[in-house]
DNA sequence: GGTCTTGTCTACCGAACGGTAGAGACCGAT
DNA sequence: ATCGGTCTCTACCGTTCGGTAGACAAGACC
């Protein structure tokens, strides 16, 4: 019968959720899909989570709140603008190399209707505030090219999820695909992509070091 | 019984088809749904396409014709680096503008598997070649930063796709959403920051014109 | 030793799905 | 007039899905 006991398996069961909703969509994937995942029953999983729907908001819940955590992290030792910048960058791409699922899920959620991804997305405000404001410091002082702010915290995030989720676009214009090299390369590519829209056009060289 | 005729009927179907599965997913679309937003019956879809990803691979088909015209369309009156740049940038979101689900439809086809979508990227092959050489002209030329051009093109691909599909994103980020004039801003928004991108170091203002 | 809570299971249900079979209506050609 | 192809329909099938009902086992507590 294997009792793992309650949390952990609580915690095993959104585990596998989200690898599963992020590599075959939400409705692409069964309740008995990802109970078999974990080596149970799919009447198990019903009893951690009532519905399929509640499953995915325990989902997302998690994804947000490792997000924040990592995030947070990564900018605790981080002090210039463009350190700041590159150690969000780097600790993204790091989540998605030890949880490829997890960028797609995120999108794969954002696409499944407004009110569960709004939670979410509740979630990551203080980071979202703090990005905003730390944009809009960094053109006041000149470290940063002028431009909407907002518009440029979506514009960065797009290329980042993009740059993770795309895969299928990747191997076809690329010709490259899976592998730690080839997210490296991406990871680079991004780095260098982001440095130059935040760069202000009077100057030549990047911020910080190159 | 509203006979339509053959290839008529048979686009119609296509259309349909492409806007919900944009929409809602391919594994979240039934054939019900998209027969009966054509006043059709299941049944009649079935006479149309044998199975579902028949239906699906159909809808890739004539997405890519369509893309390969509306790019070669913009391209034929570009000249400058700049001007071709910039033309397969509007004319992405013009389409995007007049369809929205296209953008949508074509990033969930290549997430369902990679067979029925390298065959999409197939007929996009010439363009893509042609996007490559481009840019590696305008490298060579010194009209645009040294970088890898595949893997440039590939972020180019991620920032003008993703800023058309992560609606909800952008709302909760930005806090403003659909309509002509938030697509518009969007489009500025990209294009500039494709051409930081594309700018070389050495040159203080944007090429082409400003 | 009983009893209660927690966790996992087997068995089953109604609905919806993708797909099949085949009847009938319209049409142009002969 | 009719015949064959084109198109649309009703009726139905087997499977899978999300979800319910309830039996049963393992500790924990008394």
């Amino acid at each position: 019968m294997a009792r793992t006991g309650g949390e952990r398996r609580r915690r095993h069961l959104i585990e596998e959720a989200i690898r599963l909703f992020g590599r075959q969509g939400y409705h692409g994937t069964s309740l008995e899909q990802v109970a078999s995942a974990v080596g149970v029953r799919k009447q198990t999983l019903l009893y951690y989570f009532p519905t399929k729907e509640a499953l995915l908001e325990a989902c997302l819940a998690a994804a947000a709140e490792r997000l924040v955590e990592v995030l947070n992290e990564a900018l605790a030792d981080a002090e210039t603008y463009w350190e700041r910048a590159e150690a969000v960058i780097h600790a993204v791409f790091r989540l998605a190399a030890e949880w490829p699922e997890f960028p797609a899920f995120v999108r794969e959620a954002g696409r499944l209707g407004p009110e569960a991804f709004e939670r979410f997305m509740a979630v990551l405000d203080p980071l979202r505030r703090r990005a905003i404001a730390f944009l809009e410091a960094g053109m006041a002082e000149g470290e940063i090219r002028r431009q909407d702010p907002a518009l440029l915290l979506f514009t960065l995030y797009t290329a980042v999820v993009g740059s993770l989720t795309e895969a299928s676009v990747l191997r076809a214009v690329v010709g490259e695909g899976k592998g730690r090299a080839s997210l490296r390369r991406r990871e680079r590519e991004v780095v260098a992509f982001v440095r130059n829209a935040l760069t202000p056009p009077d100057r030549a060289a990047a911020p910080g070091r190159r």
